[in-house]
DNA sequence: AGGATTTGACCACG
DNA sequence: CGTGGTCAAATCCT
């Protein structure tokens, strides 16, 4: 098991405890809605099945899960579509060319994860898939093979914070209740600063908002506000000089101790988002999703649609273990130019990547 | 009007 | 040279 493994399982294990706290702390509310609890559970649950596989295969892929309605899931790597019914392509002309200064040359190498979707059939429809985030589409394009285009998106407020997160949605060939969603980047964005809360509709987990909100703000003092976080980074967030560091001198990654350590005490220090913040994506993740789709019709039946199917999609190369139906949740996967083989150990540039002018803290800790 | 989406064009990469 | 990702003008939607 390389690093890259060994960092994923530890990550893994925290994520696991603390979603446990959040749970705790949420027995404790009287308000506390009895399936967000059940949503903890199962990510709990999630967390350690997905150590445990870790641990008994040295490989990462992603599986299927359903959650509430809707199946979550990651890959690493694009499925290789097998059938293509039509692939059309119709432009194919090169005019003017103006040379225009795309972007900085420093967007390589960001961190980029995908997860499945599932959604209820016959329920709202879920173009842009609500994940907490306000997204603006930049793109759409007709990929081959696929039967549906891929949406690309981008964070709505990327000019003011120069966020860079995007997203692209495609939907499944097989299965059009299926999206896959690829995440690339990370929201350095605030999103409820400037009171557009992501999703208005979601009332859940409403505690939990809450108190992200005000964590976020207390901060921003700090240095980076990450206001959010995604998936794993925040975890890695505090350690991430340290692994930095090791990776350097010792290779091997030792997780900094004192992410492990708050005590049952609800609170939580300012600097350590990791318990809020990392709920937070999860929690508007399938918060959203279980109500939103249905509050319209009224027909709040059946969420919990424990579809059987496991990847049997189209992600074709991967070796699929299909152990039990255990639950990986997330799964980071390298970078995109670079030929990062799981087993070959990270061979991420952690030290360069510095295309974040804004922040100190780079995502480079993310890594696979 | 202003922001979001659409859609063809452009470009980098494999 | 094809493909995927992004740009940006046109268009749509408030």
């Amino acid at each position: 098991m390389g690093d890259w493994e060994q960092k994923s399982l530890v990550n893994e294990l925290t994520l696991g405890m603390e979603t446990a706290k959040k749970l705790q702390g949420h027995l404790n509310l009287p308000s506390s809605s009895r399936e967000t609890g059940e949503i903890l559970v199962r990510k709990i649950l999630t967390s350690y099945e997905k150590a445990l596989s870790m641990l008994n295969s040295s490989g990462s892929v992603g599986e299927l899960h359903p959650v509430g309605g809707v199946a979550i899931a990651n890959s690493e790597s694009p499925p290789s579509l097998s059938g293509s019914p039509r692939s059309e392509d119709s432009d194919r002309e090169m005019r003017d060319p103006r040379q225009k200064d795309h972007g900085s040359s420093s967007r390589k190498s960001m961190p980029r994860w995908t997860r499945q979707v599932r959604v209820h059939p016959g329920m709202g429809l879920e173009g842009p898939l609500d994940d907490g985030f306000s997204w603006r589409k930049y793109g759409q394009k007709d990929i081959l093979g696929a039967k549906y285009p891929r949406g690309y998106y981008r964070c709505t407020h990327r000019s003011v914070q120069g966020c860079l997160a995007t997203k692209q949605v495609q939907r499944s060939d097989e299965d059009p209740t299926i999206f896959q969603i690829t995440y690339r980047g990370r929201h350095t964005c605030t999103l409820a600063s400037h009171g557009k809360l992501p999703l208005p509709q979601l009332q859940e987990n409403e505690e939990t908002n809450t108190n992200i909100t005000t964590d976020i703000q207390q901060h921003k003092p700090h240095q980076e506000n990450i206001p959010q976080s995604q998936e794993l980074l925040l975890n890695y967030r505090r350690g991430l000089k340290v692994i930095t560091e090791d990776l350097d001198s010792h290779g091997q990654p030792s997780f900094p101790a004192n992410s492990f350590q708050f005590p049952s005490t609800s609170n939580v220090r300012p600097e350590n988002n990791s318990v809020f913040s990392r709920p937070v994506e999860e929690n508007s993740f399938m918060g959203n999703f279980i109500p939103s789709f249905t509050s319209p019709s009224g027909s709040a039946t059946n969420y919990y649609s424990v579809s059987p199917n496991r990847m049997q999609h189209s992600f074709g190369g991967n070796q699929n273990f299909q152990s039990s139906d255990s639950e990986l949740t997330d799964i980071i996967s390298a970078a995109t130019s670079t030929t990062t083989s799981p087993a070959a150990g990270l061979d991420f540039p952690f030290g360069n990547v510095a295309y974040d002018p804004n922040f100190t803290f780079d995502n480079s800790g993310f890594l696979p």
